[in-house]
DNA sequence: CGGTTACTTGATGCATATCAAAGAGGGTGG
DNA sequence: CCACCCTCTTTGATATGCATCAAGTAACCG
């Protein structure tokens, strides 16, 4: 497991809910479009979580009870065939949603990969106040919207490209979240293992692996301590996940 | 390309939009929640559209102006690297919902692979109708949310099954959306090619027919004449498709 | 009925998996 | 504070599932 995140990067303001004002991920959440009169409605629900790494958040077939906004951390969602392979369907970070689910259970599981803090709100009350704050509901369509044009990006990356293409894409669109949240692009910060990259990548960890060490003999990438990884050539990168 | 299915399963009613009440896929489509006087609402601004096969009806990245219903025929939608390798991420049949993006151009390009009947609504006016009929933002968020879980369930297919796993889900979730529309499960039609079904599934046109033989070598399906499979043994297929 | 396209089948090759073991962190206890 | 140990990562050798290359065959359309 990975270094803490929460005191190196505090997040919905201090422990309170009444001080979302403070969220630095905010732009990104449910709450993004709400005045702070609406918040206030949505603080009256939330519980603020945190979460140990290496503990379950949801479990793919529970009921799903609760949906979460992350405000700190890392989380992956995973899924798992009957013979125990394991396949990520993703990584979570600060700013983004889990639990959005149609029917009643969660369609995946999720682990803490460090520890985690969350806000969590009882689904029935969420959805209770969406007639009364209808952003909230136009907010949670735009959020499953743009997840869904990602996991049609994930698909022809899953299904389509080499290894090497995967891996540039991979490290790409980490290096664009962190932007989306304010941080810089270079240093992209890997918080999850090679196991986990394998499992979302569709590879093994000794191609990951392989795949990592021939970026930095190339010099396309460098590696720091603690699995921050500098993109020299973005270009290359940005060919190579293409296709180009 | 194959038959067309307009004539053998009439759809939306006959031509005009105020006989939607004979649209045998109301219930899969957006417009499943409304009443009769709320339709009247989405039948002023809907037009009905057919496509011949092998027509585009939307391209990737180009302005997202409408989205469709789909009330006859299939689609196939897909995206391209590139070099030209390309990825089908879907495959639409009457019911299902086309168009639907969070920014202002369609993620997918979307193809005819039959004849295909839409019912077309502005974009712009579909979501000002968003705020007098709540129902229907709920039903397109529901939308959204299963095509999320079955592009998760997509996921683990391309990242983690073997060519015969993949062709056993395939088939099954086929013949699974056939029962959706109130057809039988067992003859499945295929509206698409080789290189459709192997695209969908990141394989090439021999796996895929290989695949289909030793299938029906084996006996848990068998061919008859225009594409039509029968699923003989439905068990086998299902432990092989969970990767018993 | 002939031409064209799509599908099937066969032979071979390669990217990535698998098997195996050595090397690097990183956390803990002495 | 250092040394040990455990786990994760890297590297190497080999194997294999599927891709690629190449015909042959069947289905469809005009």
């Amino acid at each position: 497991m990975e270094r803490a995140q929460l005191g190196a990067a505090p997040v919905c303001g201090f422990d309170l809910p009444e001080q979302c004002g403070n969220c630095e991920v905010r732009h990104l959440t449910l709450c993004a479009p709400l005045d702070s009169g609406e918040m206030q409605r949505l603080v009256e629900i939330l519980k603020v979580i945190d979460v140990p790494a290496g503990a379950s958040v949801t479990e793919e077939g529970e009921p799903a009870e609760h949906v979460f906004n992350v405000t700190g951390g890392a989380l992956r969602l995973y899924k798992l065939l009957a013979d125990g392979r394991r396949s990520v369907t993703g990584f979570l970070f600060p700013g983004d949603f889990l639990g959005l689910t149609a029917g009643d259970t969660y369609t995946c599981s999720a682990e803490a990969m460090t520890p985690v803090r969350l806000c969590r709100f009882p689904r029935r009350r969420l959805e209770g106040l969406f007639s009364e704050l209808p952003k909230l509901e136009r907010r949670l369509l735009a959020m499953a919207s743009n997840e869904l044009a990602a996991a049609q990006d994930q698909m022809v990356l899953l299904g389509r490209k080499t290894a090497a293409e995967k891996l540039a894409s991979f490290l790409l669109q980490l290096s664009r979240r962190q932007e989306a949240r304010h941080l810089p692009p270079d240093p992209v910060s890997l918080p999850m293992g090679r196991s986990d990259i394998a499992d979302y990548l569709g590879l093994t960890t000794e191609t990951v692996s392989r795949t990592i060490t021939q970026f930095k003999t190339t010099g396309v990438i460098s590696l720091q301590p603690q699995g921050r990884v500098v993109l020299r050539d973005r270009l290359a990168l940005e060919e190579c996940a293409e296709g180009a």
